[in-house]
DNA sequence: CACCCCATGTGCAAAAATGCACAGATATTT
DNA sequence: AAATATCTGTGCATTTTTGCACATGGGGTG
């Protein structure tokens, strides 16, 4: 400690400063102290770890690449404080990290956290919305909607929703490429679909079940919303939820008696925090959201000779 | 700083210390320091973060609710701290983790491992042999070896050898259920596979694409070693990765002229580290030894009339 | 060119942190 | 029961850290 022996951590939060700054006297000033204390903290830092972090110039500190080699790891710590700082601090009023997929955070989520948050001024929801979800164990993330339920028991499960997936065009596609009367037409078309290398879960390989030949996949692109939009542009086909789809008009079935899929949300938590009260009480809201929009997730499609499930 | 302003991380390696030993006298004695001094920088912390972290017993601290909290994050500050202590630290001597399929990881690279480090005394290879391949870009690892091609340009990505699979039986079980003699009769037997939500990438699913019907996976588990086990045990077939199942004797191959299956291992770095001498000199070897061992990876098939792969 | 501003770096005084000695409480051992 | 060991907590002396004043150097402006 105090240099004697092992890395000080405080001295990585002046490493951190003076990266930001680029000079001793900005990160003194967002310190707080004297910028001569910055600089026997870095010295300190670099003697404890034999490296040089800086190169000194007369206008101010530069990363060297050792430097930066440890900047990357002291943010990551740095993102972690700054959760530490919420999380154990205040009590009732915080953050809480949503990790969603896209279709789900952007179309169904986005449009009502608006209201969740006027109802509870002192709740602040963070929403990640990528094509993975994020660790919970990690603590990247307090609740996750993922589409594949966890093994184990270290997270609490449960179904959130069924969702329901079809074919669509946009009326100007099929105008020009005639009508899609049977199954067997559809080998005659292109497809928007999700990168190969990102499609992370069987759950969204939708085209693969549906039967699309991948050489027909033309448009791959890692959002949902990029691919709705190319439907919608007349490019091509696409396999998409009909929530996302049909939340703007215009696209139109293709075959949704003969072809229509069928997928899950799971709502997931981690164990020890399902009953707090801001994250148990975000829990409430989904399910009855998830509910009230039953309709939306899964519209009446007249009679699917071919319901897919992967399980 | 120091408490007056912001949460001062030093003092989280001072909690650290006591929620792992359950006593100041124990943390004092772990950090070098006097227990007086502890003490001090559990209240100072207290203090700033406004919370109450411990109980105090006259045998020791407990964590509170709120200390498991906090505990948790300065955990995973730690984590990153301890790479940066490796990472800035050295230069030339240093660790390289490898994150790597539980198959090559295990199968190929583990054996060889040795070899490497005996050829480099400064050198510590780290092997993250898992399900699912670790992130570059969170630095959780220097070096991954997957299965897809990553898009975009952030890495370097090369392909690094291809391999076979075969559908594997032990005698055993070929002697008790009968002999497979076509590609219908498989329908009649019970595979070892992996979890279905842990099949992470396309290319991992296997026994879809062998036109096994996921009501015969029977025997369900996310490591192929175990799979390769349930296998050898007589208990099922499976789809094996060639040079997983021969690496000891004894499993025959099921209909090997007529099903075998081709994936590619990828050799992936970030961008900004392929040059560096110690991740440079580990691709070469790395390249070297899988090109030594093709035989391995590509045994020869007689002729296979159906042979999948992904793209 | 002179002046001003802003940067880093040195040495000493002041403030903060830590070590040390001691006290009290509890649990275990003799 | 008494002795011993181990724990936490208080107050004062010592050590370490930081602030302050000053010096030097570089860049920009009038």
């Amino acid at each position: 400690m105090h240099g004697r022996r092992g890395l000080d951590w405080r001295d990585l939060q002046y490493f951190l400063a003076v990266s930001r700054g680029g000079a001793l006297s900005v990160a003194a000033r967002e310190l707080g102290v004297e910028h001569t204390t910055v600089a026997r903290r870095i010295q300190s830092l670099e003697q404890t770890m034999d490296a040089t972090l800086f190169e000194r110039h007369p206008r101010g500190y530069r990363l060297t690449r050792q430097g930066e080699q440890l900047l990357a790891g002291v943010e990551a710590m740095e993102r972690e404080a700054q959760e530490v700082a919420f999380g154990a601090g205040g009590g009732l009023s915080g953050t809480v990290r949503i990790s969603a997929l896209e279709g789900f955070g952007n179309f169904f989520l986005a449009p009502r956290i608006g209201a969740l948050l006027e109802a509870n001024p002192d709740l602040t929801v963070e929403m990640v919305t990528i094509q993975q979800i994020v660790s919970l164990s990690r603590r990247q993330a307090d609740l996750a909607i993922g589409l594949t339920r966890p093994s184990g028991d270290r997270f609490h499960t449960e179904e959130l929703t069924d969702y329901r997936l079809f074919i669509y065009a946009s009326p100007d596609y099929l105008r020009r490429h005639g009508p899609v009367r049977r199954r067997g037409d559809l080998a005659d078309h292109i497809f928007a679909g999700y990168v190969d290398e990102l499609v992370f879960s069987p759950a969204l390989d939708y085209l693969a079940e549906v039967g699309i030949d991948s050489r027909q996949v033309r448009i791959q692109n890692s959002s949902i919303q990029a691919q709705k939009a190319a439907v919608q542009a007349g490019l091509c086909l696409g396999v998409l939820p009909a929530f996302v789809a049909e939340s703007t008009p215009g696209l139109v079935r293709v075959l949704p008696e003969e072809i229509s899929l069928l997928r899950t949300y799971w709502l997931i938590t981690r164990g020890d925090e399902a009953g707090s009260s801001r994250l148990g009480h975000l829990c409430r809201v989904l399910r009855n959201e998830t509910r009230a929009a039953q309709a939306l997730f899964l519209p009446s499609r007249n009679t699917a000779a071919c319901e897919i499930r992967p399980d």
